[in-house]
DNA sequence: AACATTTCTTGTCCTAGGACAAGTATTTTG
DNA sequence: CAAAATACTTGTCCTAGGACAAGAAATGTT
């Protein structure tokens, strides 16, 4: 059963705008309906075609693609609060190139891409809040990127434990390794690295 | 003296959406001016608050970001047909982490935020076409995190001789091993061992 | 509880690319 | 055109982290 008054309230959360009103609020919350996965399932599958997205309300999920030589690289981790989402996939109606899998239970609010798509151009604010969201994906994106270049393995992974405990506590270490760029091997030595101080 | 055919032609190459029409594209038009930039001007200060973007017609620009050690990375290159915006500055209204320059002398189409949210607001394709060309920008971000993990340095660059030849042609060697995340005595003899063969 | 599977650790050895330094070549500028 | 600055190359030596492999620990499954 959904309780509409806790519904709200956590989508709320998520979509934070100025421009957005509590009745616009309720007319986006009118096109999200509650999902539950189990760990270890495929929230979106690589080759599908995204149709939608998931606000995570609870649970932790990660984003990979299959490198090159098969490698199974992780692209991000999908935590509470936020959203698990392949935006090249479903924004320019391609395949999607990512898989997100879940890592533990998860609940989430799904919203397809056509109710998306009416709100998005009924609603002035959600327009500007998808900027945004996008604005700040890329900045994630840009820092991750000079982290790789500037920053060793240590102090990627210090980071990490730092602004993302959670991960750090429910991720396994593999998953962690290649997230950070490194073998599971090095990350393991890293780890006891830090621990001997 | 702006010639309104090339002027709408150029612009045209930009703004290809097909939810904006001719009547659009005309508006839109209307809010950009050109500005040239000599070599070495600087189109965007770190710092700053990103008031404009610039869709550049000719010419190539660096973006770069000084690393916490003091060092400068190059986050990206811009060519002709490309737009030099820091994206999270303008649409978030904070500071520029950025610092764009050019690389050699640019002619450029400039608009401001003002104008571009009013029309962002009045298109409904534009709100549409700026959300693709994010998703794209993601995309390329996302690509080059990952080449950073799987791929050599070696080839890394032979990516860029592939597909930004020009790039190599007119960047110095330095901007170009930052970007690709090695330093310019590494680059250097990697180009060398190419030169070999 | 027993087995299988996955996760994590540890060892040995190796290599891509960094640090530093000293050139040479090329541009820029007075 | 000469001086200065910048761009690029090359040498020597070194280190972070990879490759591979084997074990230990934890987890899942019947």
């Amino acid at each position: 059963m959904i309780q509409p008054k806790d519904f709200m309230q956590t989508l709320n959360q998520f979509y934070t705008h100025p421009l957005i009103g509590a009745a616009d609020l309720e007319k986006i919350r009118a096109k999200h309906h509650r999902v539950k996965f189990k760990k270890g399932d495929v929230i979106l599958e690589k080759g599908r075609q995204a149709n939608a997205y998931y606000c995570m309300e609870k649970g932790l999920a990660r984003a990979y693609v299959v490198s090159h030589s098969g490698q199974e690289i992780t692209t991000g981790f999908i935590l509470s609060g936020e959203i698990a989402i392949d935006v090249v996939s479903i924004f320019t109606r391609i395949p999607a190139a990512e898989t997100i899998v879940c890592l533990s239970e998860c609940l989430c609010y799904q919203i397809n891409f056509e109710d998306f798509q009416e709100l998005f151009h009924s609603i002035p604010g959600l327009s500007e809040w998808g900027r945004n969201w996008m604005s700040k994906a890329l900045f994630a994106h840009r820092k991750r990127s000079i982290s790789m270049i500037t920053e060793s393995a240590l102090d990627r992974y210090l980071d990490l434990v730092k602004n993302y405990p959670e991960i750090i506590e429910k991720a396994p270490l593999k998953h962690i390794a290649t997230y950070l760029g490194v073998t599971d091997s090095s990350l393991s030595r890293i780890r006891k690295e830090i621990a001997r101080q």
